[in-house]
DNA sequence: CCACTTCCTTCGGTGACCTTAGGAAGCCCT
DNA sequence: AGGGCTTCCTAAGGTCACCGAAGGAAGTGG
């Protein structure tokens, strides 16, 4: 159930081997243009070696030659790139009113887009949206059907990933639902499923300003507060899928009542509902307007968010020690409001010593972002290998098919 | 500088093959007495290939053929076991006043004990009293010298366990001081240098509780309050090695100023200076006795210790997610006073749906533990493969040396 | 004492790695 | 224009850890 067991690495193989090395020859190609010699420098590994891999690697397609470099006096390298269109990945975010996806390729470039609407959030309709924009999204316009990969699907709530089972969702009374099997099975292609924060932090993780850093927090602010973590150069979700629940820290002792049934959650505090609320208007860009034309006590009310969640942020980074937090977020755009207020109180409430390398993004994005964070998730999972036991039937590019 | 870029793993090669399956074959043996038909089964290698690093290892001389166990009608299994006495490694744990030191076998079991008293603190101060432990018992009373892979050191503050830099110490005036290196270069053996949270850590990870649970935080309450994280099966220390200051997590608005500058911080509320300050006592025992005993107003103090830090733990469990959590250190020895106080408040503070799996143990351990958690650390480091690129120089029983 | 079971070893094959050598393709200088 | 030099890549051969299949070793039970 979730977390359990450690069984500490896969068995040592051949393949495994060579899994590990041409996700190393991988990594580096998504990089940008390189060519065999400068490969085998960065990875390690000998030049013939290289070669190998690249040749499978040809063959597969995912990689092409691409153009002829310069050099000082020799033969000029030949620069291998991956190549970006030899399949597809769409990535999913699931939210109470709209299934977004988005078609992107390799390098998790979008290449069209795709919106159904849902009602009810029940689970067959939504199973059913999806299946519907993958269909769409699974050929061009000609009508030729396309190379997918796979599909990753973001949303929020308590998801046990390795098994793709919902545990909980947030906008939906969804208990235990095992949403990736459903969707395989009715779309016929690998599917995988995980909290939407964790989608953003894929994508920050592997195209955006986390990329090569190893411990990273990502915090969207919103309706709620989420969390996603990057510890040790990988995704954190915890023993049961369910780290993260940032929003329901608690930080004010007997608070307001939160949703969760807890008191004093910083959701309650810092929340798109609770600071409408507060600030008695109907809509966030209403009360932002209204603080930034004067009004002192809307702007009162955005600084105490940005000191709770500076507070809050602080105490996150004295446990974690991450090198890199990003914000994320609708939330965002009041940024100019509490931002001021936030950094005070991350300053004073970080422990000394853990500030100086410390960096702080916002980073705004909308939903389609999300989306293909979704995809950049799958993306993860095709480009990196297998160290793990389990996980048998991950979608791979590395692991080779037939030969 | 410090947690830095990713390299995600080390280059493939057959070395590196043989290194995990040896590993995953120890890690069997560290279980008990195994055949070799059964660690096939169980690490999933062939069988030619677990006899052949058997073979090896009865060579190293890590491992010997014990016994030979029952079988319902068929040649009856050599069982195998790990050769305890093989060799030896020292664990130290660093405090104010005194140098406590443990010799351990390649179980973790206590073999033999050390201790010297420094005070001032001065670096070369503890240099000199850790090496006179380790001379001391690197030889056995009829003065044989004893094979010792190596020493494991733990002491209080923020260290960057790679380079075994302390950055900084709780109980000193030390700043960027190569703890590693000075002793590695004085006793001419591997060190390894940790927060001391951490070799506690190790050691429930290895030994203890933690035994294959794969997330799990310790948090040692005592004088300061520790944190120390398993996640994802491996030490979590952070980008700079300074993750786990949960004692400094703000916990009060404008609380009481505490020593590192903060304010509010969760040590100036449940640390024992604290406690002893409320309660108007010299002695923590003096008034766990009064509390006992029905002084009211002493119950009340540490009912809210127990209340705060269950909410301080709560909203660990809301971010992480663990699947265990180790209360240890002095402050447990008055659990009675404020466990329920604490059950409370962390049911409360806990998010629906991680309640469920959670597991809270309260283990007490005495400085001597401490010492034999960082003799833990250090067998940790010895049993498990590299698969990072860097610690290349990293002590190990499965890297080969000359076959 | 012979069938049967279980444990372990031996042997040969595969494949991924490496090192060494050498061919290919460019530059530069006389 | 052609020989030297540099750089990039491929070819060939060796090593080693894996595996599967076959078989020897050591028991039990009829």
């Amino acid at each position: 159930m979730g977390g359990g067991r450690v069984q500490p690495v896969r068995a040592g193989s051949k393949e495994l081997i060579r899994e590990i090395n041409a996700s190393l020859v991988l990594a580096e190609l998504r990089q940008g243009l390189v060519s065999r010699t400068e490969l085998a420098k960065r990875t390690g590994l000998s030049l013939p070696t290289v070669s190998e891999i690249v040749a499978d690697l040809l063959n597969t397609g995912v990689v092409e030659e691409r153009e002829v470099g310069s050099s000082g006096g020799g033969r000029r390298p030949v620069l291998l790139g991956l190549k970006a269109d030899a399949g597809y990945v769409i990535g999913i975010k699931v939210t109470e009113t709209r299934v977004i996806a988005v078609l992107t390729d390799l390098g998790a470039q979008i290449v069209e887009r795709a919106t159904e609407t849902v009602s009810g959030g029940d689970v067959g309709t939504v199973v059913r949206a999806v299946a519907k924009v993958v269909r769409r999204l699974g050929r061009s316009k000609q009508g030729k059907s396309r190379q997918v990969y796979g599909v990753g699907v973001g949303l929020a709530g308590v998801i046990d990933r390795a098994s793709g089972v919902v545990r909980h969702a947030t906008y939906a009374d969804w208990h235990d639902v095992d949403l990736a099997g459903l969707l395989a099975k009715r779309i016929g292609l690998p599917v995988v499923v995980d909290n939407d924060v964790n989608t953003l932090v894929a994508n920050e993780q592997w195209f955006g300003a986390g990329r090569g850093v190893s411990d990273v927090a990502v915090v969207s602010i919103g309706r709620g507060v989420g969390l996603g973590m990057v510890l040790d150069g990988r995704l954190y979700r915890g023993a049961g899928g369910g780290a993260g629940e940032f929003g329901h820290t608690k930080v004010v002792a007997d608070g307001p009542l939160c949703a969760c049934g807890g008191r004093g959650c910083l959701e309650t505090v810092i929340g798109e509902p609770a600071i409408l609320k507060r600030t008695k208007t109907q809509d966030i860009e209403q009360a932002a307007d209204r603080a930034r034309n004067g009004d002192r006590e809307i702007a009162e009310v955005f600084d105490e968010v940005g000191r709770v969640l500076g507070t809050a942020v602080g105490n996150l980074v004295n446990l974690l020690n991450p090198k890199l937090i990003v914000l994320a977020g609708e939330g965002t755009r009041e940024s100019d409001l509490f931002l001021p207020g936030f950094d005070d109180a991350l300053r004073n409430a970080v422990f000394d010593g853990l500030q100086r390398d410390l960096e702080i993004v916002v980073d705004d994005w909308d939903d389609e972002a999300w989306a293909q964070g979704a995809a950049g998730l799958f993306l993860a999972e095709l480009f990196q290998p297998n160290l793990r036991p389990d996980e048998a039937d991950r979608p791979s590019l590395t692991a080779r098919s037939a030969s």
